[in-house]
DNA sequence: GGAGCGATGTCCT
DNA sequence: GGACATCGCTCCG
């Protein structure tokens, strides 16, 4: 069953996250690992502003690390947390302007027998862990900084990219974002309601 | 199934 | 030196 994939524009990224996000849910990341295609289907993420938003990395103001999400939008900003995880997000808003998207869980679709050896793991483990969470999918699809950060996911070239495959756009349920220490109150995680795959269905 | 906790690298003050 | 947008393992129910 493969249906056309068509990849986002910069446009798409070039909006706040608070609009980039919603829209983001049934959305396909496509990675190309050698012969291999992996791809998943986006149904949690959470957007992070700018100098409003304590919890985001871009509001301590520019740094050699979070400079990717003061960049041009559609760029991969991947960074290294607990000395163990990486996790994917994506810039938006104009060059200059900070905000991003973290990709907290998809659904696997295809090349999910990979996924699994990326991640170290059993195939006969539970597939609902396999992307579920930001380390995990991060791990899935070979994400890490050194590879991907500051990629443009917009480049047709790129191994890595998000694309539309003509999908209806799901329901989408808001809550408090998960694993943070401030702004918690802050309703700026979408998820796909019912979806199987979603880290946490409590928020 | 949920609370507690250790592992562990990098960045910023 | 401390914080950290996590995970997987224990232990307890």
């Amino acid at each position: 069953m493969e249906s056309k994939l068509r990849l986002l524009p910069r446009r798409f990224y070039d909006r706040d996250p608070r609009l980039v996000g919603p829209d983001l849910l049934g959305k396909v990341l496509v990675r190309r690992q050698g012969h291999k295609l992996l791809t998943g289907r986006i149904v949690e993420v959470e957007a992070y502003l700018g100098a409003d938003d304590p919890a985001a990395h871009a509001s301590i103001g520019r740094t050699p690390r979070n400079a990717v999400l003061f960049g041009p939008p559609g760029h991969a900003y991947v960074y290294f947390i607990y000395g163990n995880h990486y996790c994917q997000n994506v810039s938006c808003l104009p060059d200059g302007v900070p905000g991003g998207i973290l990709f907290r869980a998809l659904e696997p679709v295809e090349g999910i027998e990979e996924m699994f050896k990326l991640r170290g793991i059993a195939e006969r483990s539970d597939l609902r862990r396999l992307t579920s969470g930001p380390g995990r999918l991060a791990a899935a699809f070979g994400i890490t900084r050194e590879r991907d950060n500051g990629k443009d996911l917009t480049d047709p070239r790129s191994d890595l990219y998000i694309a539309d495959d003509g999908s209806a756009p799901p329901q989408v349920l808001i809550t408090k974002r998960i694993g943070i220490k401030k702004a918690m109150e802050m309703p700026l995680r979408y998820v796909v309601a019912g979806n199987r795959f979603v880290s946490r269905v409590k928020p």
